[in-house]
DNA sequence: GTCTATAGTTAGATAGAC
DNA sequence: GTCTATCTAACTATAGAC
C-alpha cells in the first residue's frame, strides 16, 4: 500500500470515529507516519482527502457488495427449490459480520452515520447503501422465493424489512462491542430462526 | 424561556446536525440572538454547554419516557385480557412519532448518534436509551402478555426485538424526510400488522 | 516526497466598558 | 447580561531546503 492509499485508510479510520471536523490533518499525518505538510503532496486539502475517501471507499463497497450478491442470486446457492433455515442463518450472519467487521465496510458505515445529518450527499449514500439498497435487494430475492413457493407470504417488502431490520439494529448494538461478536451472532440466529418459523412451514 | 435555556436549545439543534466540533460558539450565539462572548456569562466554556445539554436533555428524556410508559403498564390501556391490532399500531406509532418528531427527542437522538463513536459516556447513553432501554421495557410488557395468553410465543426478548427493530430502522430511514411522515406511518403499520399476524391468532 | 519553518486564519475565551 | 476589542492557541496550508 503506497502513501497515498495509506492516507485514505488512516483518514477513514479517524473520520469514522470522530467525524470530519474533529480530525486534524496532523492526526492523519501522524497515523500515516509522516508530517502534516507532506499530506499536501498527495491531496490538495483536508476536504480533498475526505472527498477521495468517499469516492474510493463507496466504489469499493459497491464492488464487494456485487461480489457478495452473485452467489445468492445466480441460483447456485439458492436453488429456489428449498432454502434451509441454516442457510438463511448463514446468509444473514455473513451480511451482518461483513458490515460489522470488514475494515472498510464498518468504518465507512460509521463515517456516513456521523456525517449524514449535515451533508445531503453523504445522506443519500447512507440511504442507498444501508436503508434502501439492502431492502430492495432482499425484496427481489424474497419475491422469487415467494413465486417458487419456498416462502409463504405475499408482501416482499414487509418480508425484506422483517429480515433486515434486526441486522440493522444489531449492527448499531454491537458496533462498540467487538468482543461480543459471539453474543451478537446468537442474537441474530434467534431472529432468523424466528423469521423462518413464520415464513417457512415449521422450518428444517 | 430564559437566555440560559435558549442557549441549550439552540446548541442541541446545532450539535444534532453538525456534531460538537463542527459547531462554533459564534453560531450558537447567533442562533440565540446574542454575541459569542455573552455566552460565557451563562456557561464557562463550549464543553460546558455540551455537558449541560447532555445532562438537561437526558433527564428530560427520562421523564417523558416514564410518563409515556405509565398508561401502558398500569393496566388501564392494556387490560391484559386482550390487545387489539389497532391498539398495538397506535402504541408503535406513538413511540415512533415521538422519537422522530419531538423537538428534544429527535435532536437528542441524532446528537448521540453523531457523538457516540468517540465518546464512551455518550455511547452508554445512546445504548441505554435506544438499544437496551426500549427492548428491556418491551420485553416486560410482552412477558406479561404471554403470561396472560394474549400473545403467543415463548421468548419475550425475540418478540421485543421483532416489535422494536422496525421502529429503529424506520427512524433512521425517515430522519431526513420529515415530509414523508404519512408514508412512514403506513410502512410502520404494515410491520405491526404483520407482527400481529404472527403473535395473535389471526388478528382482530 | 519528506522535512522545517512559517504564513494566514479562525476558533475559543477573557477584559473591561456600559 | 450584553457589547467591542483583544488575546492566545490551534489548525490548515504554503514555501522552500534537501
Amino acid at each position: 500500500m503506497n502513501t497515498k492509499q495509506k492516507i485514505l485508510a488512516e483518514a477513514l479510520s479517524l473520520f469514522s470515529e470522530k467525524g470530519y471536523s474533529a480530525v486534524y490533518v496532523g492526526e492523519i499525518a501522524e497515523a500515516v507516519g509522516i508530517k502534516a505538510p507532506s499530506l499536501y503532496k498527495h491531496y490538495k486539502s483536508k476536504q480533498d482527502i475526505f472527498n477521495s475517501c468517499v469516492e474510493v471507499f463507496s466504489q469499493r463497497m459497491e464492488k464487494i457488495r456485487n461480489a457478495m450478491r452473485l452467489p445468492e442470486t445466480n441460483g447456485a446457492d439458492f436453488s429456489y427449490q428449498t432454502v434451509s433455515t441454516e442457510k438463511l442463518v448463514d446468509v444473514a450472519t455473513a451480511l451482518f459480520l461483513f458490515y460489522l467487521q470488514d475494515d472498510v465496510a464498518a468504518k465507512f458505515r460509521k463515517m456516513l452515520i456521523i456525517e449524514r445529518y449535515h451533508n445531503p450527499e453523504i445522506n443519500k449514500l447512507f440511504e442507498d447503501l444501508f436503508i434502501k439498497g439492502v431492502i430492495e435487494h432482499e425484496e427481489k430475492i424474497f419475491s422469487d422465493l415467494i413465486d417458487a413457493k419456498v416462502i409463504k407470504g405475499d408482501n416482499p417488502h414487509v418480508i425484506a424489512l422483517r429480515f433486515y431490520t434486526p441486522i440493522f439494529y444489531l449492527l448499531q448494538k454491537y458496533d462498540m462491542h467487538p468482543d461480543k461478536v459471539e453474543e451478537a451472532k446468537q442474537e441474530l440466529t434467534l431472529m432468523v430462526r424466528e423469521f423462518c418459523d413464520t415464513y417457512k412451514g415449521s422450518g428444517k
